[in-house]
Parts: structure tokens; sequence; C-alpha cells
DNA sequence: TTCATAGTTCGATCATAACCGAACCATAAT
DNA sequence: ATTATGGTTCGGTTATGATCGAACTATGAA
């Protein structure tokens, strides 16, 4: 047998647990540095600048020199995206951390998934949007509907640029911790950056977390017709 | 950081050579024993003895036992979706295995590729398909059209069935040997069935090797209007 | 210039785990 | 019963690669 792509090199690069530590790291979508990913890693610079050459040459983060300071970042979302479903699959089969964070409940309700929302209200989101018709799922794809158009140009969304990327406008992204569906591709995107630009929500700056605030979520809720 | 479900675990166990390669052998879809996956990877009966354990024990394989027999298959279609992603990623990433099999050629012209078909003509089938407006490519994704659903009902395939099933209708996926495109999703596993069904061709018996004979592939091509 | 910070390269150490030989257990055929 | 086949367990060897200390380069600040 033995044909097809070589599944090895990418599986062993993400298999280590400090390469893992950092991948999961730069799930946030945030671009970091080499040290900070040393500290997520708890590893030493030295190991930690082996360990993002290796993973540079493997095609799954990219690298970018300012100043002095070097920023490491995923390559694409299809990296991403992979990311997540490993997470997916290892959450299905109870491979949890041994110590759960602090910051567990939290990372439930609301985490960034790359650059889209995840967690409980992002299955949420996605399911209101769903139920209000503004997207509508055409066997495992999901599409804008015309209200939808309506809906997210109201808001001030600028649909024409997100469907002119050359990534894909609505995308499905597995839930870990929901075992649900939440919104991926640029219109995920876009809805996160609006969370942000509206601040119904901050990011927290060491880890993935989503912090609305009461009023916050409260918008959010209303605006997409989220119910409990 | 270091929140979330813990991906080293199930990336380590894909990361090995052997046990990668007894799981690409497993994505054929069929059951196979331990002796036939040692002569996959190459690894004494011992050896393999314990990847599969660690396998079993890591949620990607079950095993079944039948006589003196045991079979191993992929756990769920879970894990099936895990490697598929995986080997996209290392697709588009360059990471092609070193040696090419003695099967090579035929394995190109047309292997199964899970549970659809792969290879030349299965790239062929795809953009036939494209353009006979039979399926139609918005973006990434791709639907059938109306044109589309009354061809392939006239053919047989039971659409109802397929769109009801949890796994989606299209999907498209990379094709390692010739870089573009075939037809995944249950939609790409029917039309695999009823190439068996028609006897337009057999599986080889030792890889993913699909047979076609000279008359069937000749009424293959003609039913899905596949040019040279 | 001098110093400090960020990151890389090199060499040595050390732990993990893949591997196989040999012995063992389980099922089936003779 | 005896033999053959399929699979597991155990122990010892070996190779890989993760790790860090130390020395190095590069950029920026004083």
């Amino acid at each position: 047998m033995k044909e097809g792509p070589d599944i090895t090199r990418i599986a062993q690069l993400i298999g280590d647990p400090a390469r893992a530590n950092m991948l999961c790291a730069l799930m946030s979508g945030k671009a970091l540095t080499a040290t900070e990913l040393a500290n997520e890693a708890g590893v030493t610079l030295q190991t930690t600048s082996g360990h993002l050459a290796k993973m540079v040459d493997g095609g799954l983060v990219a690298s970018r020199k300012q100043g002095r300071h070097k920023y490491y970042q995923l390559l694409d979302d299809d990296v991403a995206h992979l990311l997540e479903n490993l997470m997916s699959v290892a959450a299905q089969k109870g491979h949890l951390r041994a110590q759960t964070g602090p910051k567990d409940p939290e990372l439930r309700h609301a985490r960034v998934c790359y650059d889209h929302l995840a967690g409980d209200l992002g299955t949420k989101l996605y399911s209101a949007l769903i139920k209000t018709g503004h997207l509508k799922e055409i066997g495992d794809q999901t599409e804008i509907t015309g209200t939808g158009v309506s809906f997210f140009e109201e808001n001030g969304f600028e649909l024409e640029a997100l469907h002119n990327s050359r990534r894909q406008l609505c995308r499905q992204c597995l839930d870990w911790s929901e075992r649900r569906t939440h919104l991926a591709g640029t219109l995920g995107a876009s809805i996160l950056r609006h969370i942000y630009e509206k601040k119904w929500a901050k990011r927290d700056d060491n880890s993935r977390v989503v912090r609305f605030s009461k009023r916050g979520e409260a918008a959010f809720m209303a605006v997409f017709e989220i119910e409990l």
C-alpha cells in the first residue's frame, strides 16, 4: 500500500508536547515571538528555536521578522482547521489535560478559534443564524441567504469584500468543547472583529478566552437573536 | 495557556511511520488482521501488536476477534476524517513519499480514497461533472445542481437517502497524484459503489487499486461524459 | 562605543520508544 | 494428542530526538 501523501511528518511535528503547546498558543490567531512561545511551552529559547525551525520547514507556521523580534503564526487556516479537528477527536476520546486550567469554564463559554468565535456562545451564534434564516445548511455546507445578506449589510458588514477573498465565506468548524458546529470562514472572522469593534468583549491577553461584558453579551445576544 | 484537550497523544500515535502506514491501510475502510497490518507497515508481528495495542488504547482503532484472527479497523469516521484532513494538509505542503511502489501507475490511474474514487479517473470524473453542469463549484465548495439531481436519479442513485446522511453530499478531496480535486462525500462514495455494482471495475485485494475492465472503463466514461 | 536583548548554532547528554528474538498463550486443523 | 498458525508478552539493544549550556550573530538602546 504505502501510497498517498506522507502524514507522518506533520503528525510527528504536532506530536511533541512542546510543539503542541506552541501550536495551541498560536490557535489564538495572534502572532507570538519566539520568547513568548518558549514560555508557553516551558522550554528554553534554544530548544524553542529548534522547534520553530522544524515547524516552519514542515509548513505549519510562518515567521516574520520585525526589528529584533521574530513573530510566528500559524501558516494558514487549513493548519488551524487541522488542529481544531485534532482537538475535537482528542476531546472525544477523553484525552484531556491532566490538570484542567483555571480558565477552563471561561474557555468553554467563549474562546477564539484561530480567528473566529468558538465555545458555547460560538455554537449558539451558529444555531441562531440558521434559525433566523440568515444562513442555511446544504448538507454539511453552509451558505448565506438573501435575508442574511441584508442582515449583515445593515449591520455594517462588507460582504462584497469578504466574498472576494480567496477564503470561503462560511465554513463549518467542529467545536471541541460543545461537539457542535460553529462558524468559521471570512464571515466568522468578521463577526469576531465586529464583537471587538462594538466593544462587546475583549480578548484575554494570555489565553484564548474571549471575555464578554455583561452588557456586551446582552447586546450580542440581542443583535443575533440568540436564545438561552 | 495550556488549556483545552491534549492533542499530543493522538498526534504522537499518528506520527510514527509504522502506525501511520497501518492507519493509511485502514483508510481503505476494510478491517485488516494484525498480520496484514504488519506487512503493510513493514515491521514484525510483535512490533505491530504493540502498535495496535497503543492505538486501541488511544481510541484510534477498534479490534474484533474472529476465530484465531483479530481484525482491526478505524474506530469511527471521525478518525477517518482526521486522517483525511492530515493527508490534505500534508499533500498541500508537499510531504510526499520518497519511494514510489510498483503499483504506482495503476494507483495513479484509479484507486480508492477511503470510500470514493481517486486518481486520474477520479479527477477526470470530477471535471466532467463540473463541465456537464451536474455539479457546480462555489468557492471551495461543490454542490449538486438541478440537472445533476435529475442525472443521478435517472441513473438509479437515491439522493434522498444520501442527503439525509450525517456526512456531506459533495466534498472536494485533493488528489495527491494529480494535484487536482476529486469528489468525496456520500455522492463520491455512492459513485464508487455504482462502479462496482455495474461491474465496470473491481478492487485489487492487496492495494487501493481499482481495476477497470476495458469495456467497464468505456461505459464509465460514456455515462459520465468523461473526455480523454 | 558599549551594553542589553532576541534569537541561532553547536555539542553533549539523556530519556524515550521502536524494534526484534525468544518464549509464551489461544484457536484451529490433522 | 499433535502440529500449525495467529497473536501477545518480555527483555535487551539501538536510534532518534528533545533538551540545555555555551558560544555566537543581529538588532536596538545608552
